[in-house]
DNA sequence: ATTATCTATAGATCTATAGATAATGC
DNA sequence: ATTATCTATAGATCTATAGATAATGC
């Protein structure tokens, strides 16, 4: 019985593999939450995309719930990632936008956490809890772009924290008028507009005051 | 065999009766869509809510479907009646703060078009066509409003044509904030920032240019 | 006759559990 | 031994159709 390790050759092995098939399971429990939503998207459809039974992708993911969890978790370190600045300081604005216009190029991510965003406000929606917290960090990190960039006071007189939900509204409402209609909408020039807006009457970084 | 009219009291009689019964239902059908989102509600629960049986039910609405075009068709009456002021002419600005008042007392309404603007972005979703016409029309709605207020430059520089998608997408956008944590965002006050934002340096209504 | 409801039921799904079988790696 | 998969299947649902029965209004 041939006793060749032919997976030798890249270095995890078992684990290494059993790593990468999770990880073509999360791609594609994307892919179907972003046509079906979670609600919608069943364990069958994700299992066939990567080429196993329903009952095979069970032995990954333990239930369904447990697979969403996942996805969110990814999503979770991928913004963790884009977001935390090696020094640990806040992005300045000009981050957002390039952030927006990179959005554009992947429309299926933007469905995916779209879609989930809108079941998650349905009663007992196992993503709730992960947005209700992911807004609050993300208004946060907000703020504190507003606060490099302008000070305690924007142009217009607002505080940062008043701001800062603003910026994000914007940000996940275009998504949805872009998604919906991706010919009619311009979703980083209309951000881009909102950049303009905040910064009116003060082109430059903000002094100390 | 009692010939007593005991409907001929309140004017239309059977088709009278009927159409609450119509209504019911619907009312019935928001508020399980924005317990469980369009593809989570059953016609089953909505059925128990007014005291029917699922297939009675479907006496109404012939199908999952139907029903679902009759909640739209709704709001969008709701929409036409709120929107179109008697004149005419378009809404003043202030008047978008209102409705956004108004909207933070109405959590179930707010609740049910907000998970079925999230699901109507999924492949073949019931609501989509409705959703895509509804934000045609209102950002047309809304940069008419900004025109009248603040002719065809805003204080910062944009068109109305600019702005409007933004004061779409905020409104949208606060509604998710809003929904998943009530306590910490004050979803009027949010507005308020954006309606001062956007006439920072201006206050009064534009002049003719 | 028409309208409003109900019971019965077909036909699809869906998630999750049980338990078998094969392959892998110590 | 552990891991990866599969087949079989229980137990819930769900939508929609068929067809019966009762009540209503001309």
């Amino acid at each position: 019985m041939a006793e060749q390790r032919q997976s030798g050759r890249w270095g995890g092995g078992r684990e290494a593999r059993s790593e990468e098939r999770r990880e073509d399971i999360l791609r594609a429990a994307m892919a179907v939450i972003a046509e079906r939503g979670y609600r919608g998207a069943s364990l069958s459809a994700v299992a066939e995309r990567v080429g196993l039974t329903q009952q095979g992708l069970l032995h990954y993911f333990p239930t369904k719930a447990a697979l969403l969890v996942a996805v969110l978790e990814a999503r979770d370190e991928w913004d963790t990632q884009r977001a935390a600045k090696p020094g640990g300081e806040a992005w300045p604005l000009d981050l957002y936008a390039s952030l927006v216009e990179y959005n554009a190029t992947r429309q299926g991510i933007v469905q995916t956490f779209s879609a989930l965003l809108g079941e998650s406000v349905t009663e007992g929606h196992p993503a709730q809890e992960f947005f209700r917290h992911r807004y609050e960090v993300v208004r946060d990190d907000a703020a504190a772009a507003l606060r490099g960039e302008f000070g305690e006071r924007l142009p217009g007189g607002l505080t940062p924290e008043q701001a800062a939900p603003l910026l994000i509204a914007v940000m996940d409402g275009m998504q949805f008028q872009w998604l919906l209609d991706p010919e009619a909408v311009d979703m980083p020039a209309a951000f881009r507009a909102l950049v303009s807006l905040l910064r009116q009457g003060n082109q430059g970084p903000a002094t100390d005051r």
